[in-house]
DNA sequence: TCTGGGGTCCTCAGACGA
DNA sequence: TCTGTCGTCTGAGGACCC
């Protein structure tokens, strides 16, 4: 490696090494050394994440539930807990900052480092690259392997090649470490199938199939203007431009969210509005719930229904002003709804605002506890008192809801809710986190 | 086997105003 | 006043990522 090519390699990936499965096996040993998969244990469940151990069997994420009970009976199967994910992920964040302030995040257990600004404290990439790992190990307890290139596709594919593998015969260390110099990087990519392209997934690659074009060699030799118009211009221009590596998009810190949602997938589907009239109130209320936490509010409702067949259609309505509280999405929401025909069959719903801004932009504005207790001991005329409409104002509304949200935080998500949500099965507690009526 | 949940981005079509 | 064009916005759907 020459010192010229080293000082181009400054994007690293670092990925955790079965995340999920490891914080469990981390929070209780005796899952280590076993097969563990954590995912949806219920009907129409999929495998979130699951152990070396789990993958030698044939189980890999996304696989339904029962095909992995049926590939590996041995398993521990585990349901999952995101708090605790997020937990441990923060703390990963802790660490990489002790390195770089260019910090990406792709998810709980993944992101890209920028450490061109690193070097004169920690070393080479290589040598930055060697000190998070031991640094996490060290901290957390837990394993990554981190890949190192010139841009972000060559990093990712490289900290693939660092990872572990596992095998019938059991589970084979990975270098933990895997930097592939510039002077590499064609060598290294064209013989690798297109799927391993950020942007090919299953039907893009068995469409590049039927022209032939089955490893990123094959499509680097296509003529730009023949792959635009197979996989429409934007693609095109950019699948061609990573097949010959070149990637110039830059690590980016501080993305902002553009959307937040919930859905669900139901146990068996529903056939009746009155059915699901609830689960989009819930919904609606889990959304109102996270923006206020978030500070954010948005201008556009979408709903999604996903039916039996698993056709899947989403319905959507903008407003002029921000979106202020969790009836406001549900009224909405329940208005698209009431539009569809779902007497085919609704398997899945979900409920997502998007066009988002900061709340206070929009016009909100945060609650104080004088706040909560001024309402508490007078309630405001728009905020459930007889009021002339009887029906609070929007900002009246949002005031109730950051209330709600107090009480949630002190209590528990279930400590108040809507009325249209009640498990009805156990008295009054609330079903999960929702809106609508308060009781 | 029977296909989660949380997102982002792109494309296309239709409406609408300049 | 009418018509055509263009840009923008919105909605819908699809593909993809982890």
């Amino acid at each position: 490696m020459t010192v010229d090519q080293s000082a181009l390699l400054d994007v690293l990936h670092v990925d955790m090494d079965c995340f999920f499965a490891a914080v469990e096996a981390l929070d209780d040993p005796t899952l280590l050394g076993k097969p563990v998969i954590v995912g949806g244990a219920g009907p129409r469940g999929v495998v979130a994440a699951c152990s070396y151990e789990a993958r030698a069997t044939g189980v890999h994420s996304a696989m339904p539930m029962g095909e992995a009970r049926r590939r590996c009976p041995a398993a521990v199967i585990i349901a999952g807990r995101h708090s605790r994910y997020g937990e441990v992920s923060a703390e990963l964040h802790d660490v990489f900052r002790e390195f770089t302030p260019v910090i990406e995040p792709i998810s709980l257990d993944e992101a890209f480092l920028d450490v061109s600004g690193s070097h004169r404290l920690f070393g080479t990439s290589e040598e930055i690259g060697h000190a998070i790992r031991s640094r996490v190990r060290e901290v957390l307890g837990l394993d990554c392997s981190v890949g190192i290139g010139r841009t972000k596709l060559i990093a990712k594919l490289a900290s693939r090649e660092a990872k572990p593998r596992a095998s019938k015969k059991g589970v084979l260390a990975g270098p933990g470490v895997v930097m592939v110099l510039a002077a590499e990087e064609l060598e290294f990519l064209h013989p690798r199938p297109v799927r391993d392209l950020w942007g090919v997934g299953p039907k893009t690659a068995e469409r590049l199939a039927r022209y032939g074009v089955n490893t990123i060699g094959d499509l680097a030799a296509l003529d730009p203007d023949a792959l635009e118009r197979l996989v429409g211009k934007a693609a095109g221009t950019h699948l061609h431009s990573l097949s010959w590596a070149r990637d110039e998009r830059p690590v980016e810190s501080g993305l902002e969210v553009k959307s937040v949602g919930h859905e669900e997938t139901f146990p068996t589907d529903r056939h009746d509005h009155k059915l699901l009239q609830p689960e989009v109130v819930r919904l609606a209320d889990s959304v109102g719930a996270r923006l206020r936490t978030a500070g954010l509010t948005g201008r556009t409702v979408n709903l999604k229904l996903r039916f039996a067949d698993f056709s899947t259609i989403t319905r959507a309505q903008s407003l002029n002003g921000p979106l202020l509280s969790s009836v406001e999405i549900a009224r909405i929401a329940t208005a698209l709804l009431e539009a569809v025909d779902v007497g085919t069959g609704v398997r899945l719903l979900g409920v997502s605002v998007s066009s988002l801004e900061p709340l206070a932009t929009a016009g909100g504005r945060q609650l104080s506890l004088m706040d909560l207790n001024d309402m508490a001991r007078e309630p405001r005329a728009g905020a459930g008192s007889s009021s002339a409409s009887k029906r609070p104002s929007e900002p009246a509304r949002a005031e109730v809801e950051a209330a709600i949200d107090a009480i949630r935080t002190r209590y528990g998500a279930r400590a108040v809710g809507p009325a249209t949500v009640l498990d009805r099965g156990s008295g009054l507690r609330v079903k999960e986190l929702g809106d609508g009526q308060w009781g």
